[in-house]
DNA sequence: ATTCCAACCTGATAGC
DNA sequence: TGCTATCAGGTTGGAA
């Protein structure tokens, strides 16, 4: 789910959220995939503290705490972080949903596939994360410590340029789309809005990276940035189960061009827009805009 | 060094 | 209605 952009704006709306806040009690679901640090060890660590500051590298989330450790979030596909507040018929499933009453619809309950529950000292309300397929990330780690995960991530997409990405794809073989999604090369860049930058370049996905040209590479790395900040603008991209921290949708699914449009005419040349799978990921392209 | 691809997990939906 | 196949916004790690 949570590409550059929907984690920017959960970063920036769940921050008054965190901030300046001392953690009380946290729940947790049984070990499984999403957890690094064990469940019973992120309890103790989180509890007790106080969040100073909310960054964020690429997609992941990281809340810097009072005694210099860091909670470190990655959504993965289908991560939600939000507040206890929060309203939205995506924060539970559709079966589930049928079995309420619209008025019992309309308040959050944690269900199986809410992994965490952050209770603080003051009243104010819970901040949760639910993920239905697990396959996001929760670490924790003391002042210092560093992590791969972190240390492999390369410039962040935001902050893009055309001889960075000139750069990165001279000699490679594979498709620009993948190198796009490269995290080493480019951090929070995601399927969305590499399939949208690239439409918005007129470069086929599939074109060696290679085979760009440094002119290109220099509207390709403004269009990324364009395109991820107009995105933020729009509170992010809610296609399936992305929400802001209150529950709202974000915008940016009603201006994307390619992205899950196949089939569509494409909305500058009204050629049929086409899927194909590129590096496992479904990829859509226009066959005549882009060369 | 680079590229490919199975695996992690669950739910929604399209098609028969 | 029900069953099956396909699809989903991500990343890792190991094989080729």
């Amino acid at each position: 789910m949570p590409e550059l952009p929907e984690v920017e704006v959960t970063r920036r709306r769940i921050e008054p959220l965190l901030v300046g806040r001392r953690i009380r009690k946290v729940h947790t679901t049984e070990p499984s995939y999403l957890f690094i640090t064990p469940p019973n060890q992120l309890r103790r660590s989180l509890s007790g503290r106080t969040v100073g500051a909310l960054a964020r590298r690429g997609k992941y989330l990281i809340a810097v705490l009072d005694d210099g450790s860091r909670f470190v979030v990655h959504r993965g596909m289908t991560g939600q972080l939000f507040s206890e507040s929060a309203v939205s018929p995506r924060l539970m499933s559709s079966t589930a949903r049928s079995a309420l009453s619209p008025e019992a619809q309309q308040r959050f309950r944690p269900d199986a596939h809410t992994h965490l529950r952050i209770c603080f000292e003051d009243a104010g309300p819970e901040v949760l994360l639910r993920d239905v397929r697990k396959f996001g990330k929760l670490m924790w780690l003391r002042a210092g410590e560093e992590h791969p995960r972190l240390d492999r991530l390369g410039i962040d997409a935001l902050e893009i340029g055309g001889e960075v990405l000139f750069a990165a794809g001279r000699k490679r073989k594979t498709a620009i789309k993948n190198l796009l999604l490269d995290q080493s090369v480019l951090a929070g860049m995601g399927n969305i809005y590499a399939d949208e930058a690239l439409f918005l370049t007129g470069v086929r996905p599939t074109r060696a990276a290679g085979r760009v040209t440094r002119r290109e590479c220099d509207r390709l790395a403004q269009t990324i940035r364009q395109v991820l900040g107009r995105s933020i603008e729009t509170g992010g991209a809610s296609i399936r189960d992305y929400v802001t921290p209150d529950g709202s949708d974000g915008g940016y699914q009603f201006e994307r061009w390619v992205y899950a449009r196949k089939g569509e005419p494409c909305g500058q040349c009204g050629e049929t827009i086409r899927r194909i799978v590129l590096g496992q990921r479904g990829t859509h392209y226009c066959p005549s805009c882009q060369k």
